[in-house]
RNA sequence: GCCGGGAUGGCGGAAUGGUAGACGCGGCGGACUCAAAAUCCGCUGAGCGCAAGCUCGUGUGGGUUCGAGUCCCACUCCCGGUACCA
């Protein structure tokens, strides 16, 4: 007997490969390095080791990676391919919370799982540099970095981060002021407070996401449009705190360039400008009337500027109060005022009104424009024009300047707020003559403008930021909506920020030897929640012993930071650390870094859509800072990017919505009913929210892990969605039955091979087959690279011994997708070395042509018959052969061409 | 609204401007079997036709071309991102 046994091989060739250590990879200078071979870095985006372990649908990325790093090793590179965890996280905490079990022995556990889980699909990670980001070992390295952030600050004129000791060294020197003052003339607590405010991380005071009941201020993306809590639907409120925030805007300009340097998916590319938001305008500042103080607002058509009828602000604008006279001053109309008998009622009950607004409220208010008058007027910079000062909700205080000059004629929210309070609207474009919109935002010529009168809109910005600039009214800038990004968190899980906080307010690093700053035991993980939106946030830290929290240095009593770092700073590093995870000296070593990380970077990774922007735009900031301060050769981590799709499956919900077991659903006739009700199939997402999960452990049993990634990869393109159907999973095991039962013989067990080479068609076949798969797998193109297989292997049906040459092939073809079925075979055909390494097979390009081929015969464009040629036929033979055809005369009506259009041997088209 | 991406048989999907539907699932028919499963063979876009064959056919409508799923213009619908960003 010698069926397949695919249980039996898979857990063989498994444990083999594990004992042997095959997909172990030595860095430079290691025994057994080869540097004559060119290397591969080929990584998966990590995942958070959850408590459900994985489904069907985790794993389709991994098997991807998989097929191409088993690729290259073939192909005689030194490939790097890890695995590791992203292993901080809120779950583990609410776990701990939950069941008193500390979150690092959650974690291990979960760990563990995945790991097995992991192998059971027979991916070739080099498991020996493995990371998880609770290691210490490993945080240390992530408050390391942090710690290099902190000591550093960004030249502008450099456009690069440089330590802060230069700094210091400049201003000491007089190179530099600290703000126009000379370092000399600063007091010491203000030198003190002016470096600190250069450094890459820094304390500020700004506007948060604070969730009482989740004890933790919150990302913009962990909060939902109504303005709640993404997990437990907790109200959540802005206010002001002060917080750790990293200096992204810095980068702002090279993170947009530099994607220039990377072959990535145009829609990432994309999304990541306009979450960098870069706009080009300019700053106008408007002076007010009986004030000193003038404002300033940003705007990005400056060209308009003759246009500009009156002027909003946000509600919170810290001007709005200065400004506010105490009576309605003439001229104002009654539309301007809420009714309100004077204006600072009257913008007091416009702030009560807008501020309890949520953002969801502010949206599906259908862009009603409302506003009240502050009662002042302000003076238009370019013809004197009084203009009456609006604050409005539809400014926003968090961009540019919180402030607008309002042009109704070109900008439609300017022309509803207009139309609804009354103000004058002037045209400074010329709309084309069918214009018979509102607001004109497109090209033409400046009307009513004076100096700019027929200048078309590029060369009116730069005439009119020309004029700001020479008097003193303002100058051309750029603004981004990118904010620094908010770095701390109150949460337990997470890397301890490693700052010390002096008595008088001075942050000093803790000493690199003292790293890793592990996180202190606690009794209870809970953060410090609350029901009182006016609680301040404190860090869960704060629960920990004063042997933890205090430190003394020279008799003074120093606080440790008691705020942790959020989820995202693990990861935005960790493809570093796979370099050489164990080095307890350095980060990162310099020369296996540039191996690994040569030319651009990770030569391919893959993962979901979904980080097109958090992750990938912080650490493409994180490799930025350390590419600036020399610790890693390339300007860019990432050079090639691939987003994979996502399994999809059928989910069942009940009659009031909520989803059922998949599982469990049965289905009569096209209805569809669970324990008895009925229920709606819907379709989505694989995963535990929809209930809809397989768990691979099932089909690994019925059908082997060999099917399971051969139909994963089938079903449709890597980078394309595509519904799981357990039924269509036969066809690939189908696929793997036959091609064992072609190798060997199923009653004695015995190799079908011969010794003898293929011929003729099957040769030609085999020869097309190497190269088609081989470009299928340089492109990620794997569906139809199994396709191909799948012909060559019903194309051995019918052969009584497989060919040597054939023999030799169809395994190494197969192997990188189906390795355990390929390596048995290799085996039982007597290779000594594993075909991990077996040499990917080349095609030779004299058995890929053919003597005879079919030609079309088109008559007016449409095909009217097919005849076998020689390949080397010429143009008058064809037409001989196509004119002397029952098909084509029947069309021709045995007219004369009137023309003939031959791409030989493959098509003639003749038109009469 | 704006920015991406997409639409091909009953289903998943293939197709450097050159034979549309490779490959697989499902379906139909047959072989083997007491029977079933497994396996093997054949057919399977729609319509018309006894047949040879003909007509139609890649979301819709136009266009370029000897020839368009593929290129151009206009539109419909679906998916993703984003949203009062001045």
């Amino acid at each position: 007997m010698a069926k397949y046994d695919f249980r039996e091989i898979e857990s063989r060739w498994q444990r083999t490969w594990d004992e042997r250590g095959t997909y172990r990879v030595p860095n430079p200078g290691d025994p057994g390095f080869d540097d004559t071979k060119p290397k591969k870095y080929i990584l998966d985006m990590f995942p958070y080791p959850s408590g459900k372990g994985l489904h069907v649908g985790h794993p389709l990325g991994y098997i991807g990676t998989d097929i191409y790093s088993r690729y290259h090793r073939m192909r005689g590179a030194n490939v790097l391919h890890p695995m590791g965890f992203d292993s901080f996280g809120l779950p583990a905490e609410q776990y701990a919370v939950d069941t008193g079990v500390h979150p690092a022995v959650f974690t291990e556990r979960n760990i563990e799982n995945y790991r097995r889980q992991m192998k059971a699909f027979g991916f070739s990670y080099d498991w020996d540099r493995s990371v998880a980001t609770t290691d210490p070992g490993y945080f240390r390295w992530t408050q390391w970095i942090f710690l290099q952030l902190f000591s550093s600050w960004f030249d502008d004129e450099l456009n690069k981060a440089r330590p802060i000791s230069e700094l210091v060294n400049e201003l000491e020197a007089g190179h530099r002021s600290a703000d126009g003052i000379m370092w000399q003339n600063l007091p010491v607590a203000d030198r003190r407070s002016y470096l600190d405010s250069q450094r890459l991380a820094y304390i500020d005071e700004v506007p948060v996401n604070w969730c009482p009941a989740l004890g933790t201020v919150l990302a913009n993306e962990e909060v939902t449009a109504d303005g709640r809590s993404e997990r437990g639907d907790h109200p959540v409120y802005r206010r002001p705190l002060r917080q750790w925030m990293l200096r992204i805007t810095a980068y702002a300009d090279r993170l947009i360039d530099e994607l220039d340097l990377v072959d990535w998916p145009e829609s990432v590319r994309i999304m990541q400008r306009n979450w960098i938001g870069r706009s080009e305008g300019a700053h106008i500042v408007f002076e007010v009337e009986g004030h000193v103080s003038p404002i300033r607002v940003f705007t990005t058509r400056p060209d308009t500027v003759f246009g500009a009828t009156y002027m909003v602000l946000a509600p919170e604008h810290p001007m709005v109060d200065e400004i506010i006279p105490p009576a309605w001053p003439d001229g104002t109309k009654p539309s301007w005022t809420l009714g309100i008998a004077n204006p600072s009622d009257a913008v007091g009950a416009y702030r009560m009104a807008t501020s309890r607004k949520s953002d969801r409220d502010r949206q599906v208010d259908e862009r009603q424009k409302s506003g009240v008058f502050t009662g002042t007027f302000a003076l238009n910079p370019l013809n004197g024009e009084r203009i009456p000062i609006f604050i409005a909700d539809y400014v926003l205080m968090g961009y540019g300047t919180g402030a607008i000059m309002a042009v109704p004629g070109q900008d439609p929210r300017d022309w509803e707020f207009a139309e609804s309070f009354e103000l004058p609207i002037i045209r400074t474009v010329q709309p084309p003559q069918d214009f018979d919109g509102d607001a004109y935002t497109g090209e033409g010529p400046a009307i009513n403008s004076g100096f700019l009168d027929g200048l078309d809109v590029a060369e009116a910005k730069s005439r009119i930021i020309r004029w700001l600039e020479i008097n003193g009214h303002g100058e051309g800038t750029i603004t981004y909506k990118l904010r620094d990004w908010l770095f701390s968190r109150q949460r337990y899980w997470g890397e301890p920020i490693p700052i010390l906080h002096g008595p008088d307010g001075e942050l000093r690093a803790v000493p690199e030897a003292d790293l890793p700053l592990e996180l202190p035991e606690v009794e209870d993980y809970r953060p410090h929640a609350s029901d009182d939106e006016n609680a301040d946030p404190t860090p869960t830290l704060a629960k920990a012993p004063d042997d933890w929290k205090y430190v003394e240095i020279d008799g003074i009593r120093w606080e440790r930071e008691l705020n942790t770092m959020p989820q995202w700073a693990g990861s935005c590093w960790y493809y570093l650390r796979y370099i050489d995870p164990h080095n307890d000296a350095v980060l990162v070593p310099p020369e296996a870094e540039r191996y690994w990380m040569g030319e651009h970077g990770v030569d391919l990774y893959v993962g979901g859509v979904e980080h097109a922007v958090l992750h990938l735009l912080y650490a493409r900031f994180w490799h930025k800072v350390l590419f600036d301060l020399g610790h890693v050769s390339t300007p860019e981590p990432f050079g090639r990017l691939f987003n994979q799709g996502y399994i999809l499956a059928d989910a069942f919900q009940d009659e009031r919505g909520v989803y059922v077991e998949a599982d469990e659903v049965v289905e009569v006739d096209g209805t569809y009913t669970h324990k008895g009700e009925d229920v709606t199939r819907v379709y989505g997402k694989m995963g535990k929210s929809l209930k809809n999960s397989v768990n691979p452990d099932d089909i690994f049993i019925e059908y082997g892990v060999d099917t399971l990634r051969l139909y994963e990869m089938f079903i449709g393109p890597l980078d394309t969605s595509r519904p799981w159907s357990t039924r269509d999973i036969v066809g690939v095991h189908r696929f793997l039955q036959r091609l064992w039962r072609n190798f060997v013989d199923e009653e004695t067990g015995d190799l079908l091979v011969s010794d003898e080479l293929s011929t003729g068609d099957l040769q030609v076949l085999l020869h097309r087959t190497i190269d088609a798969v081989t470009r299928d797998m340089e492109n990620l193109h794997f569906n139809t690279a199994v396709a191909r297989l799948f012909e060559l292997n019903n194309a051995l049906v019918s052969e009584p011994l497989v060919p040597a040459d054939v023999a030799s092939v169809v395994p190494r073809l197969l192997a990188p997708l189906a390795p355990h079925i390929a390596e048995e075979l290799w085996f039982r055909m007597g290779k000594a070395e594993s075909i991990v390494t077996a040499p990917w097979p080349v095609f030779d390009e004299n058995l890929i042509s053919v003597e005879t081929t079919t030609m079309v015969i088109q008559v007016n464009g449409k095909v009217r018959d097919r005849i076998e040629v020689p390949v080397a036929i010429t143009e008058s033979e064809a037409v001989a052969l196509a004119l002397v055809s029952a098909k084509v005369l029947a069309h021709t009506g045995g007219a004369e061409p009137r023309k003939v259009v031959a791409r030989l041997p493959n098509v003639l088209s003749i038109v009469v």
